[in-house]
DNA sequence: CAGCATCCCACATGATACTG
DNA sequence: CAGTATCATGTGGGATGCTG
């Protein structure tokens, strides 16, 4: 039986192709996820909307440093993957909310876990990376 | 009493400067991780690392499709955030094998949450996006 | 065997201006 | 309010050749 935890039975097969023939990583399953939630705003963007459901403006509020550009196509792709619901409200001038769906909802409980790692360790993550640079140091 | 579940309630201050003063995302605890597992071949070596340790000819071969420099340059980036160990064996040629640390271990042990929620759901992403651009082709 | 140095380009992101 | 369009740029990543 093998002693590993389930976390760490990931297997690498799931990086190929899904089906033979199919070459590169452009189906590879977990390539098919993370290339949208590795961007710089995605996790961010999410983070907020799991909280509760936002209008754009209210994003732009909530994330200063985003640009309106970067907002719009984020959240596109987000919407584009099944994350978010985008729904345009007729008033005038118009809104339009945006909510995550059950999909978004259930991606985002495993993607809380590494929020979490990163809220409790990234001090030890500085660390390591000083420490790394103070020896790269002395070698130059 | 907050309804919502643990995962749910990822604090956006996360995403802030740690401390008053330092601006920007520079500082962001979820960015000092995200930036280095974001990239293309992060999740994959963990992920190889993870099953055992390998030398570097050994991820080469695992992963054909990585040029040399980016396994070079990832495994240097993982080893300086701490995630991985490099060890040098003065052998002739010399040999270096790659290892997780306890800390890449505990932060992989997060990630693969999403890994496993990506094997288990890439096919509705999938769906979703096609259905996404076939909406969008009726319009252009 | 396990890299490093160099060149190069595509693309992600930003800044700015305009619009229904 | 919630975008789109356009231009500019930094950098992630590939290709190739050299080295201890």
């Amino acid at each position: 039986m093998d002693a590993r935890p389930v976390s760490m039975r990931i297997k690498l097969e799931s990086y190929r192709a899904s089906k033979d023939g199919e070459r590169g990583l452009a189906n590879c399953p977990v390539r098919t996820v993370i290339d949208t939630l590795g961007g710089r705003w995605a996790t961010l963007l999410l983070s907020a909307l799991a909280e509760k459901p936002y209008r754009f403006g209210e994003l732009r509020r909530l994330v200063p440093d985003i640009s309106q550009r970067m907002l719009t196509q984020t959240l596109a792709d987000l919407q584009r993957d099944g994350y978010v619901h985008r729904e345009v409200f007729p008033t005038k001038p118009p809104s339009v909310e945006y909510s995550l769906t059950d999909l978004g909802r259930s991606m985002f409980e495993a993607l809380a876990h590494v929020l979490g790692w990163a809220e409790r360790n990234h001090q030890a993550v500085r660390t390591a990376r000083a420490a790394y640079d103070r020896a790269a140091e002395g070698i130059e």
